[in-house]
DNA sequence: TTGACATAATACTATTTGGTATCATATTTA
DNA sequence: TAAATATGATACCAAATAGTATTATGTCAA
């Protein structure tokens, strides 16, 4: 079975789920996130190593900048386990789930 | 606009994740839960008032018993959040939460 | 009514976590 | 080349978190 941890954990805090919705705009690097918090460089680049950690993000060098951007497949696991709860919850999220699937192939 | 931490920190704790998967079958008692796990009933506790506070829970007592049980409306917030991400991560997750709503009537 | 049982409440501890400060490294650009 | 810029790495601190132990309260049942 696969660690949900990491991405779960990701999740948790505030700052970090800012800088998801964030990143819906497009690739940033850390620089231009941080202007958008009231914290340190350091404080927002440890965040976005556990995004990365967690799968949610994709990060890629440009020069002496680091780009920052939503990995389209990192939501998956949440979905994932979401779609335990089928029948319960509601018996459409494996019906999601394969949809995303079938469309990132 | 809403809080979400509560939900997202309840979700955060792999052992939280676990009651909520166990909670599947039907409402448990404190110790019933706690059967499942090699930590105290305090413990066990602990984490059934957390996932209460994020509302993915419902507790009712039951003589001197409390009996725990999934929330069906629970997951809403996060389902609600992870439709930011429309057009981004796929465009079905809002179908999905109208859908939700619709049958909750 | 007395004893057993299920939960509540509180205090305490160790670890994790979110943050800062500081210094080092690498890359532009004047 | 030298200075400015973007990021990396490390040490440190305060607060939150997950757990235990202990004691109290309320309920069932012989």
């Amino acid at each position: 079975m696969t660690n949900n941890q990491p991405i779960f954990r990701a999740l948790a805090d505030p700052t970090r789920r800012d800088i998801l919705l964030m990143l819906r705009g497009g690739e940033k690097t850390i620089a231009q996130v941080a202007e958008n918090f009231d914290m340190t460089r350091a404080a927002v680049k440890k965040h976005l190593t556990v995004l990365s950690d967690g799968g949610l993000i994709q990060v890629r060098p440009k020069g002496r900048e680091k780009l920052n951007a939503l990995n389209p497949q990192g939501m998956a696991p949440v979905l994932d386990w979401l779609s335990f709860f089928d029948g319960f919850w509601d018996n459409r999220l494996a019906a999601l789930k394969s949809a995303i699937e079938k469309d990132s192939q």
